[in-house]
DNA sequence: GATCAATATAACCTTGAGTTATGAAGCTCG
DNA sequence: CGAGCTTCATAACTCAAGGTTATATTGATC
């Protein structure tokens, strides 16, 4: 026979509570409706819950083994209402986000550590991916949020685009690197070493050509290409090769005093850094309140990098 | 917020089974039901539980996470209803049983364990007493089942009173005591033995007189009174003490070759053993269950004592 | 036995869960 | 890509039952 549950986590008050008057308070109801409550269950099981005529309240056999089922009830429907609440204040769910490889393991990373620490309940999702598929993925929901560098005009109205980082890019090299102790470093001199080139089909090795042509460099020894920012630093770090990398990540990595840039100016990408999510679908409270966080770090990031 | 119980399970259903209609199916519902009951759970919190548009309905995140505990709501209420159940046929409970200390320890114990191995789920609450007071807890029911040697007469109309066994003490010695082996013994031989006497408040104490006065001993050496079973028993088996006990307890102490009876007849008491239950209260099953095992067993045993 | 507190009952209203019938929307597959 | 099937949502209605306040009843207590 089911039983119902409501009826169990009444049982369960009143046993808790040890009368039926301070259980009606403790659940916040009437007095007459769990004693209403509570013949209803006896007559259905058939059983008495209650000793008859005895005032200090006191359960049967039967009732206290109810009672305590009732306890769990009561236990998973609090359990419940605290995931409830969490989920709305977004203290806990899950974001799904992605962004361009370098940088997200060069920058986002520890700026979703960070968030992790302040927010244990909520789980991150992250993938890599490249601007157009992130996007659609956006569109169809398979992704909340989404890290990249674009052109804010090339965002569509579907999209919402908040810009965490003007775009800039370096060229970097180890820290050590013969050029990176000079003073001034010329055109001529970057073309002596060979250079690693990100993913062919990355914005940074657009970036890279559009760079290489602006300042005239036609030529390059290309002596690495592909793979992860950890395998393009390691690459770095055991050689004297040279590549673009955006500003923020050798930032990152200056701080480890493994990477730094050469002083030369090269032009800046007409790409800049933001969150891309989509605009009408209403967020949910997690991801929401991860991109206040993200907005937040890189507003002092780039305070630190404006001063650097 | 508090959430409704049933709308938790209603959700551990549809994930389980992994469909809305399935999962109607499974709680025995119309799928209408359970869709509506959905759509008014995710109305209260606020937040969608399943992904939209997708066919194999898919859970979100926190659509999963309510989803479990409403699994635990539904695995407290089928044990809820197992123990029910069990209640209801005498299955599980507990049997508040009590009698004279002697034919308690001696008798009934053995036929206790025996009910326990076949009904682990039901407890016995096993206290010792005399008529009086164990008659006036029958009443105020503090107890379930007395189980005593008095007259059917004294039975009022309030009690039930159902006969296991009739009244019969024997002289009781150790095995290998001097007299058993005697083929027949006389008045004057056993008061040549010390005594060993029931408590004085007890019916086998006033048996004692009885049965010495009905053959003509005025005097006896009283070597040790009071104690439980095992007490007498331990005297008993150490020294050529003599002692009045009903034949049943005899019987059961055959087995285990520790004592035997004289054989010189006595006269019988009119007190007949048996179970006193409240006659109009309905009982509780596992007490009813109790009461039928008890008269099943003290049927046989009655069997084996005509026999031996 | 009078008094007080706790529980049960009564009368009423409202919620919501159950039903069947039916509409709308995905999936599947030729 | 549209027909057809399946699955989910909606509508309209009934009714069980939980919520309330007011009041009666019953144990406990002194």
């Amino acid at each position: 026979m089911k039983l119902d549950p409501r009826h169990l986590e009444i049982l369960a008050a009143i046993v808790e509570a040890g009368g039926l008057t301070e259980g009606a308070a403790l659940l916040g109801k009437s007095q007459p409706s769990v004693s209403r409550s509570v013949s209803l269950l006896e007559d259905r099981i058939g059983e008495p819950l209650f000793l008859p005529t005895r005032r200090p309240l006191q359960p049967t056999e039967l009732g206290l083994a109810l009672a305590q089922e009732g306890q769990r009830i009561l236990d998973a429907g609090r359990h419940a209402s605290r995931l409830v609440n969490d989920y709305r204040q977004g203290l806990a769910g899950a974001v799904r986000v992605a962004g361009t490889p370098i940088f997200m393991d060069g920058v986002i990373s520890s700026v979703i550590a960070e968030f992790q620490a302040e927010h244990p309940n909520i789980r991150i999702d992250q993938s890599y991916g490249y601007p157009a598929e992130l996007l659609s993925k956006i569109s169809n929901e398979t992704l909340d949020v989404a890290i990249l560098p674009i052109r804010p005009a090339d965002v569509s109205e579907e999209y919402e685009f908040r810009q965490i980082l003007p775009g800039r890019n370096v060229i970097a090299c180890r820290v050590g690197h013969p050029l990176a102790r000079k003073k001034e470093v010329r055109l001529e001199d970057i073309t002596e070493y060979s250079w690693i080139a990100p993913p062919a089909n990355s914005p940074l090795f657009r970036d890279l050509r559009n760079t290489l042509d602006g300042i005239g460099v036609r030529e390059l020894k290309i002596s690495f290409t592909g793979g992860s920012l950890s395998a393009v630093l390691n690459v770095m770090t055991g050689s004297d090769s040279l590549t673009v990398l955006p500003f923020s990540v050798v930032f990152m990595m200056q701080r480890q005093n493994t990477l730094t840039s050469l002083p030369i100016k090269i032009g800046d990408p007409d790409r800049h850094l933001g969150c891309v999510t989509l605009r009408d679908r209403t967020m949910s409270a997690s991801s929401g309140r991860f991109l206040g966080f993200v907005e937040r770090k890189f507003e002092l990031l780039d305070r630190l990098i404006c001063k650097a």
